[in-house]
RNA sequence: GCGCCCGUAGCUCAGCGGAUCAGAGUAUUGGCCUCCGAAGCCAAGGGUCGUGGGUUCGAAUCCCGCCGGGCGCGCCA
């Protein structure tokens, strides 16, 4: 079997370098897709690399690269600008991704290259103590796109929710809680220092039906209660998680103690002030860390460090956490306390995605309250205003550690130019030309693809042959954006193709060469889609 | 003050292991439905890529300074 169009081009490349200068035979060969069309289907800069190592003029040496360069899958290659050598496929080669795409169906972009190789994506990871919040919709998000395109490398993924069930915070909540019971507003005398004002809270207190100076049960209650809803809320998004882990469970299983020993054991502590501290700064943190507190409590870090030990004992060789970038100053000391357990976990894991938090707007201004959450707006807010489709798209065509103004009225009352309408206009309408058609698809497998001669024709083709090399780089980079940019660009060039041709034309060859590109459009764009978790509507 | 991140069209953002990288969407303006969905297409105007240096044959992209913004700098989580 043939191989795809990149590799056959870095491989002629390859032999071509191994004629013309054997001594950088083995140098770094970069194949870039051009923007321009005019410049083909594949482009090399290597010329311009290896002119200065082979004192050599650039335009010379790809002169004669490219002479030396075996063709077959393509023209004979050409030179450009400064140096590059142009490769132009031959229409056929070109065209097979179609025929490729057909056959692979929804696992086009998917590969092997994972290997099965166990990793986890941890997001969301809100602790029980009210309604998610937009930076958790991001999250959610983010690491469930993150999560489908390190499946489709081929890797067994685990999506894994951690939260605290037993801390300070939920202390707050359970007061805050009990007070409500009790008929004490927030701010009257007798509500708790910090506690929660949200809407909620009058709702948990009203549904709690035991004895309100009971503050374990209490608790209890709020805690089922919050994660209960916020359950609700994922579901409502689309993401399921395989894990939750309990922050509890490591100081009851003594994952939390046996942490503290080792450290010790390596000699990484010492006393001061009453208090047990790690000596951080020997991997290169600013100062060191109080790791059990002169109360004889332990810091948040510790149970992070023995979480974070237990992934790396289940056998995930590659983590990845979503968090905010208010909690980047975490990623040092989790991976400086992972070190000093000398347990042989390599110095940069896991891996971590931060992102900035999401601004609101809506009406020309900054939204930042809602009723039920009191201070924030609720993932469950932006659903309701826009639709779940919308918020996913919206919450992952960004860089994650870009800051991010949700504009909630382009998102709604401007449905019609929204993006994700936009791609999905597209899926839909390749439905509606086959719907019209009515034939059987599998008359398209034998559709005499040499009739597509057309520029727009070849365009798609080549953007479609991007796809796999797109979702295995949004995957390697944990960047689903890119998902989002090549779904737009695809929608774009697809209804482009299909306001300058008719699909359905009375030449039956023609026609049915055509929908077959129809199909690998479509098949393409709900690969994509359902890699980032929108749907892919047949009708709209 | 220190650390990390970010400054690219009016607005929201891609591009940043250098070249074929000045881009997309939106907004504005002008065209396109007796014909497969106009939630669409075609076209125009709009940016010395925050700023000043440096490296390079070549810098939005790499390095340094400065300015502006975000986040973090607890025996809080």
């Amino acid at each position: 079997m043939a191989s795809d169009p990149r590799t056959e081009v870095e491989s002629a490349l390859r032999a071509a370098l191994a004629k013309v200068a054997p001594a950088q035979a083995r140098a770094h060969i970069l194949v870039e897709r051009p923007k321009q069309a005019g410049h083909g289907d594949f482009s090399s800069n290597i010329a311009l690399q290896l002119a200065k190592a082979l004192k050599r003029n650039p335009r010379e040496l790809a002169q004669e690269i490219a002479r030396a360069v075996p063709t077959g899958a393509f023209d004979p290659p050409e030179i450009a600008g400064p140096g590059f050598i142009n490769f132009r496929l031959r229409s056929a080669t070109r065209l097979a991704v179609i025929r490729r795409i057909l056959r692979e169906k929804d696992r086009y972009g998917c590969s092997a290259s994972g290997a099965g190789e166990k990793v986890q994506v941890e997001f969301v990871s809100a602790n029980p103590t009210g309604p998610l919040h937009v930076g958790h919709g991001r999250q959610a998000a983010l690491g469930d796109a993150i999560a489908a395109l390190l499946e489709s490398q081929g890797h067994q993924v685990t999506r894994e929710f951690y939260y605290n069930d037993a801390g300070a915070q939920i202390d707050k909540l359970a007061w805050s809680v009990q007070a409500r019971a009790r008929g004490i507003r927030p701010g009257e005398k007798g509500w708790p220092e910090e506690g929660y004002a949200g809407e909620y809270i009058e709702d948990i207190a009203r549904e709690f039906k035991g004895d309100a100076n009971d503050v374990d049960a209490v608790r209890r209650f709020a805690v089922e209660y919050l994660r209960a809803e916020q359950d609700v809320d994922l579901q409502a998004f689309g993401v399921k998680f395989d894990v939750y882990y309990l922050e509890s469970s490591l100081y009851t299983d003594g994952s939390v103690d046996a942490v503290v020993k080792t450290w010790a054991a390596n000699a990484k502590t010492y006393d001061k002030d009453g208090a047990l501290w790690l000596r951080t700064t020997e991997y290169g943190d600013d100062k060191d860390r109080v790791v059990r507190k002169s109360d004889g409590s332990y810091t948040y870090f510790v149970p992070d460090v023995a979480y974070h030990l237990t992934k790396w004992q289940r056998g995930f060789k590659r983590v990845v956490d979503v968090q905010g970038t208010d909690h980047h100053s975490t990623v040092t000391r989790v991976r400086v306390g992972l070190q000093a357990l000398g347990a042989g976990i390599p110095q940069g894991w896991p891996d971590y995605v931060l992102h900035s938090l999401v601004k609101v707007m809506r009406g020309g201004e900054e939204v930042k309250i809602s009723k039920r959450a009191g201070s924030y707006v609720t993932v469950r807010d932006l659903i309701d205003w826009v639709g779940r489709d919308a918020v996913r798209f919206f919450l992952v065509s960004r860089k994650a550690d870009s800051e991010f103004v949700f504009d909630v009225d382009l998102a709604r009352q401007k449905s019609d130019e929204n993006p994700v309408y936009y791609v999905q206009y597209a899926h839909a309408r390749v439905c509606s030309v086959f719907a019209q058609w009515g034939g059987a698809a599998a008359r398209l497998e034998d559709a005499k693809l040499d009739r597509l001669g057309g520029e727009r024709e070849a365009a798609l083709a080549r953007l479609l042959d991007e796809f796999p090399e797109t979702v295995a780089n949004a995957a390697r980079e944990a960047a689903p954006h890119d998902i989002a940019f090549y779904l737009r660009e695809l929608a774009a060039q697809f209804h482009s193709y299909y306001n300058a041709e008719r699909i359905l034309v009375d030449d039956e060859d023609l026609r049915i060469a055509r929908l077959a590109l129809c199909a690998a459009v479509r098949q393409t764009l709900a690969n994509g889609l359902s890699l980032i978790g929108v749907s892919s509507p047949e009708k709209m």
